[in-house]
This record gives C-alpha cells, structure tokens and sequence, in this order.
DNA sequence: TCTGGGGTCCTAGGACCC
DNA sequence: TCTGGGGTCCTAGGACCC
C-alpha cells in the first residue's frame, strides 16, 4: 500500500427514494406527489416518494393494509420495473466512474467513490459531490446526496446527515468538518442510523445506555467487543475514523444465488410448483453463468402462508448435493425437481417456493462424506438417505466399501444409488 | 478404565444490509 | 382477499483427525 499518501477516504453517492425517481423520469406528472413503488404480487411498498414518507407509508409496509391512507392522499401506487430500475443504476454509474477511477457499486442505487488523489481536482471535496449532483440530475434525470468520510461508514452516516439536514444541500463531508461541530451531528444522531447497526443492537445498546452516534464513538472499545463481537467493534473503529472496511472495486462473485418468489394464489398441486421451481432454477442458472460460476450443491425449498397464523405452517428444503460442480441447467432442474418431490406434501396450500444454487466456484464439489465405522455421522440429507438405503439393502459391510471409496469416489458413485439419477441398487455389491 | 489438546470441517442460527 | 426478494458475515457446537 503506499503507506506515503494519506487516504482521502470515500464519497457515498445514493440516488433518493431510487425506484420512485426513476419512474419520475418517464412520468413527470408523478413530480411533487406522493408515489410508492410495490414488490411482486403488489405485496408491500418498497420504494416512497418524501411526499409518501411524509404520510407515515413505512418501508415494506404492506399495501393493503394502506388503502384508506392512500384514497385519502391519493398516493399513486406503481408496480416495480426492475429492468428499468437496473438501466438507470448503471446510466447513475457511468457518470460516477468519470470523478473516481475507483468506485464500488454498493447496491443498485449507492456507490462508494474512493477520493484518494483527487484533493487536487477539487478545493473542496465537496464541490465535487455538488458536481456529481449536478451532472446525475442533469444527465440521467435523478437527485443524489453524497457523503463524504475518512471511512465507508462515516461516508454513510455523511450521506444519511445530507438527506435529512436541508441546509447541507445534499452534501455533506464530515473529513473536513471542524470537530466540535461533527459532535454535534453525532450527539442528535440515533444509533440505529448507522451502517451496521439493527434493531436488535440498537436495543441492546439502549440497555447499555448507548443512544447516539457520539455515545457508540466513545464507547469503550472492549466492551463493545465484548458483547457484540469483532463487527461492532469495526463499526466502532469506523466511526472513529479509523478506516476498517475496504473499497471493493472487483465485485466478488456471489457465494450463493438465490431465486424465489411468493405466489399471488397459493398453490397446492405438485404440478404447480414444479413449474415454478423450474423456472426459478433457470433464472438462477443465467445467474450462475453470468458470473461464469458452477455449483455444487442446489437447494430448493417450500413454505406456507406464514401469516395465515391459524393455519398449520409447513417449511421445507432439501439440498442436493450435484455428482460434480456444474452450470447445466439440466442437471440443475432436475436436481431441484428430485429434491422438491421429497420434501413436497399433498394437501397443503405452498405460498412461496425457491431455489438456491450452493457452493459456487470452481473445485467445490462436497467433500466429506464422513462415515464412522459403519454408522453415518453428520451428512446432507440426501446423503443420509442415500446411506440409510444401502444400510437397509445391502448392510454394514456394503455401506463400509462405499465409504472406503473415498468422498470423491463416493461423489460418482452417488449418482448412483440417487434415485434421482438411477435406481440401479442392484448393481452395488451386495453385503455377504 | 482412564487420560489431552489442537486444528479443521460442517451446520445452524442470528445479526446485518439493500 | 391482499404481507418482497435478494445477499453477507460471524459464532458456537459437534464431529472428526492427529
């Protein structure tokens, strides 16, 4: 690192109230009215115009319970476009990459610019979050707010004091702001404000008498460490200005990929969810390949209307760990098919479903496949089924060779004695 | 029959983020 | 009647190996 240059710190640049401005763009007439945006089935509002704040429409609140609310206001209700959404996130992206050669796309609608070397170009950092304001508006058609700290989480909470204090005009850099004046800020600040910080350790955190963004500051180091762990310990650092979390330029490929969906009728037949799942393995498989990624394991899973409290609930998943670590979607779709006609149950009304692709990279087929001396231990659960039929058929000493094969050897072999592969059992040897 | 410690892998659960 | 869909990281505990 070149330990000669002092870090600047970082810019965090957040498109205001993003799905709404974005539809703004191509509806003028939605300008100075209160908009929501609504998740799939319209179920909740996950986007709200300030107008639609003002009327106390809270994140994620579901919709239907706001219906006399939104009469009354007349609140313009939209159904999401995330396509639309995705193209206006890289336009705002373009025009950021021009003021930092290093910038981290954080989220669909936030990124964070690293400012070191740019001192130069600007007598003030925050003229150039003025100007980035300025050209996003002016080129893509949505506001920002910038916030500018010696770290990512300063930059954060910057940007939170840029949205919320109008005379800060939608910039705020705490790097440059005299002392006293930050204390201040952070002394009006509630904890739970700050980037790492829930509700669950807002709340224990109050117990501790810890309420504000200067109390979390001056706690003592090791007590935070203590009772939450070496994250709140970062974020202390953070706060502090002791910079802890690093710009990730190259976005890491995901570990996990997830698709699923709420249906807006509940299903009951298998048929249904059948249809469902291949389809949320094949989205996850464009995902997979987009990031030029295999999988070795997929997971799917079923739930019940958990809101429906009078009626039983049934969770369900299975993961299916794959022969070899794969981007088929053949494979994947059967896999999650195989596994879904395990853990389905006729009779029962399924709300959601879902699949999630597992171990993802290269080389990341499950090791492992652990066997005592003849007893399982810990194990997949398709693993343990599979083992529980050789037992059963075949015996110990069966179920001893197969494990003496070795976990990759194993791997192949669990093609074949995976009914969703064959059911060839005979072909294994049997138990003398 | 009693006796030990260190390292690693895996899983589940909890907390957080947008 | 109607209640989103993605992700990440950390920790603790069990089980194994040497």
């Amino acid at each position: 690192m070149n330990a000669g240059a002092p870090a600047a710190g970082f810019a965090l640049v957040d498109v205001n109230n993003f799905y709404v401005s974005c539809e703004r763009v191509f509806d003028p007439k939605l300008r100075d009215r209160p908009v929501v945006v609504l998740s799939n089935n319209d179920g909740c509002a996950v986007a709200r115009s300030n107008e639609a704040k003002a009327l106390g429409v809270q994140m994620a609140a579901p919709w239907f319970l706001m219906q006399d609310l939104a009469r009354k206001h007349d609140i313009v209700a939209l159904s999401s476009n995330y396509t639309l959404y995705a193209d206006m996130s890289n336009r705002v992206t373009e025009v950021l990459r021009q003021y930092s050669p290093r910038l981290e796309v954080y989220s669909i609608d936030e990124s964070f610019l690293c400012l070191d070397g740019l001192a130069g170009q600007w007598p003030r950092m925050a003229d150039m979050g003025q100007a980035v304001r300025r050209q996003v508006l002016a080129w893509v058609g949505v506001p920002v707010c910038v916030g500018i700290g010696p770290t990512k989480t300063l930059a954060k909470l910057a940007n939170h004091i840029a949205k919320k204090q109008q005379q800060f005009d939608g910039v705020c850099d705490l790097a440059s702001m005299a002392p006293a004046a930050a204390d201040d800020l952070f002394g009006a600040i509630e904890v739970g404000e700050v980037w790492g910080v829930g509700r669950r350790i807002s709340d224990q955190l109050a117990r501790l008498r810890i309420r504000t963004v200067a109390d979390l500051r001056a706690a003592p180091e090791k007590s935070i460490r203590q009772h939450f762990g070496v994250v709140m310990e970062r974020t202390c650092a953070e706060l502090r200005g002791v910079s802890c979390i690093a710009l990730e330029d190259a976005a890491p490929p995901r570990k996990q990929i997830v698709s699923s969906r709420s249906y807006g009728e509940r299903a009951d037949s298998l048929r249904e969810i059948e249809e469902s799942v291949s389809t949320y393995a094949a989205r996850a498989v464009e995902k997979l390949r987009a990031q030029g990624s295999t999988c070795g394991a997929v997971h799917v899973f079923v739930e019940t209307d958990r809101f429906k409290v009078d009626e039983p609930q049934y969770n369900a998943g299975r993961t299916i760990p794959l022969p070899e670590p794969t981007d088929d979607l053949r494979v994947i779709v059967k896999a999650a098919l195989w596994g879904l006609r395990r853990i389905f149950r006729s009779g029962i009304l399924y709300k959601k479903a879902g699949v999630m692709l597992m171990e993802l990279g290269e080389g990341t087929a499950r090791q492992g496949m652990l066997f005592g001396s003849g007893v399982s231990r810990t194990a997949s659960a398709p693993l343990m089924d599979a083992l529980d039929g050789i037992n059963k058929r075949f015996g110990r000493d069966t179920l001893r060779l197969a494990s003496a094969a070795g976990p990759h050897r194993w791997a192949a072999r669990f093609e074949r004695v995976t009914p969703h592969y064959t059911t060839d059992w005979d072909a294994l040897p049997r138990a003398k």
